[in-house]
DNA sequence: CCGCCATTGTAGCGAGTGCTACAGTTGTAG
DNA sequence: CTACAACTGTAGCACTCGCTACAATGGCGG
């Protein structure tokens, strides 16, 4: 059984999903949740509260996404595959709310700062585990996970900006052989 | 001579790279500045006209200070000065305050949107130049910067989380050696 | 039936927002 | 001196914000 609190975060963060973190007031989300923001304060101690339940709800699905992926045959197919998933419309919205609140976070402003780094290291750490399933040796793994998030995030923040330009899907695949280079090299450190 | 609103919002600029865009407010950004609200829509048109100039002030200053790097002895002693030159004091802020305002613009959010696809160009445009004098073809200049850009980018947003771990360090010279290897490869595409 | 507790509606507070109307006050050109 | 334009201060409008005080309502155990 699901209680109201959390079914309200869930409707919560599909409303965030789509209208973005910046802008988030408590009276439209309420109206659309067919609620009021009396009713928001009630079951979450505060706005700042229930953006916080709101990020960890997106990121638990982004997470459970990556952890559902099989594993590759090979590190490049890996990051194909994740790239895919993360470009997915269902996941893509989230990670574009993950890029707004590391943002909003840059400047220490809680609950940003805070959340962003437990669903960054939930994150990495699941995509850590599909590149070791795919083939790389868990020493490696933090090495390649390093960069190939920071890409990918930067991707994602770039978006908008250049969606469907080919160079973009040519910056991919550049980067899936970067991370199997960095997978697979015996290289210094 | 330098105008009146020039002065303003350089002297803007240095307020917000240091606060952020997000809560930015016109009276305790007048405040500052030693002058009030009313001058500062006088001068400019409207909050969104002052956050535009601001944006270009700051970007203007990351773009003078890459055209400035002297081209280097190869591409990864290339990657290497620009991420020393952009994890500098002076540039850090300017390029925290530029992810802050490309994530404001993922929703399509003016004047975000607009400003930041022009500075991104700009930058990306010195970046190039900066790669090909140090020894990139023209050709291969567009796909090594795309690559370079992005994990720079997504660098900066996690410098919060992860600064000084010597993971990120060593992510940056993985970086190098693959946008070196993109640079000098003579891959498909 | 009573009392309790979780839940909800109404109304509003105090603060802050971008922005504007209006009335000056300069400095300068004719 | 005058007229005009550039500039600046005061006050306030209309609005939204997160949040709260207060008073119900409903159901359930005793």
């Amino acid at each position: 059984m699901t209680t109201r609190r959390e079914e309200l975060a869930r409707a919560a963060t599909d409303y965030v999903l789509e209208h973005g973190l910046v802008g988030l007031s408590l009276r439209p989300l309420a109206a659309r949740l067919g609620t009021s923001d009396r009713m928001l304060l009630y079951h979450f101690a505060s706005k700042d509260d229930l953006v916080a339940a709101v990020l960890r709800v997106a990121n638990d699905r982004s997470v459970a996404e990556v952890r559902a992926l099989p594993a590759a045959p090979g590190v490049r197919a890996a990051v194909l595959a994740l790239w895919a998933a993360v470009t997915s419309p269902r996941l893509s919205a989230c990670q574009r709310m993950y890029v707004e609140a590391a943002a909003l976070g840059l400047f220490g402003r809680e609950p940003y700062a805070s959340v962003v780094r437990e669903a960054n290291r939930d994150w990495v750490a699941a995509v850590a585990e599909l590149l070791v399933a795919s083939g790389t040796t868990r020493e490696r793994a933090p090495r390649a996970v390093a960069l190939l998030d920071a890409a990918m995030t930067g991707f994602q923040l770039d978006l908008p900006l250049d969606a469907g330009d080919p160079l973009l899907e040519q910056a991919v695949l550049d980067l899936a052989d970067a991370v199997a280079a960095i997978a697979g090299a015996q290289g210094s450190a």
